[in-house]
DNA sequence: CTAGTGATTCCCT
DNA sequence: GGGAATCACTAGC
């Protein structure tokens, strides 16, 4: 069970100031996900910022597209994309409204509901692997393009929802590079984590992919 | 444990 | 056309 302090709602406030502020304050909240299977509570142990069309890592860094729209909307709604032609990430989107600031939710513990989010993580292994990495964590919670924009200081009853948690203790903060960013964007120390969590998913250096060897395959899908 | 690579599709250049 | 805020699996140590 979930104290009920901790129940409730993070206030859109919470979003509405600089993303380098409010993405450590959002470790050890809690994000709620309503299923017709269930309800799954994820507490979120690791994050990213992005910090607006300034910053080379964000896919707000060349202008507004269709894609990245809801970035530039009111902070505290979801931002979700596709990539890697497969997986879905879950974002928050901060303020001030304009900016196209976001925090990527990266990982967090299931305290709640791991049996419904095993049905979507098959491969986990252990429960707190169900959300370690951005797009299992999407994935365990059922999260895709169909909750972008989503607003996630609704009310009670709404399909995704942040609450307040209780706040990681200061000592165990931790940051560092973000992982899988390239270039100059990769060099911001903008990932945050609590030291000493299991579903802290681990760090990877950026690797270029070289275009593999010989034969390239090019438009139909063998027989 | 680390390093390497295929999967798969959308979106922007 | 080709990269992408990744994952799962394999080989090798």
């Amino acid at each position: 069970m979930i104290a009920a302090h901790d129940r409730t709602p993070l206030p859109r406030s919470f979003f509405d100031r600089p993303v380098l502020e409010a993405a450590p304050a959002l470790l050890g909240r809690l994000l709620v996900r309503e299923l017709p299977e269930g309800r799954i509570v994820l507490r979120l142990t690791e994050v990213e910022a992005y910090a607006g069309e300034a910053d080379p890592g964000s896919h707000a860094y060349r202008g507004r597209t269709a894609r990245n729209a809801v970035m530039y909307g009111p902070p505290g709604h979801a931002y979700v994309y596709f990539t890697y032609g497969m997986w879905h990430c879950l974002n928050v989107v901060c303020g001030p409204e304009g900016l196209a600031s976001g925090i990527l939710l990266r990982a967090g513990e299931v305290v709640e509901g791991a049996d419904i989010a095993r049905l979507r993580r098959p491969t986990a292994r252990r429960d707190h692997e169900l959300a370690k990495g951005p797009a299992r964590l999407a994935t365990a919670l059922g999260v895709d393009r169909a909750l972008d924009g989503t607003d996630l200081c609704g009310p009670e009853g709404e399909p995704l929802r942040l609450l307040a948690g209780t706040p990681a203790p200061e000592p165990l903060l931790r940051n560092g590079p973000r992982t899988g960013v390239s270039g100059e964007g990769g060099v911001h120390p903008w990932r945050y984590w609590i030291d000493g969590e299991q579903s802290v998913s681990p760090y990877r250096a950026h690797t270029p992919r070289r275009r593999t060897g010989a034969v390239r395959r090019t438009t139909t899908k063998g027989s």
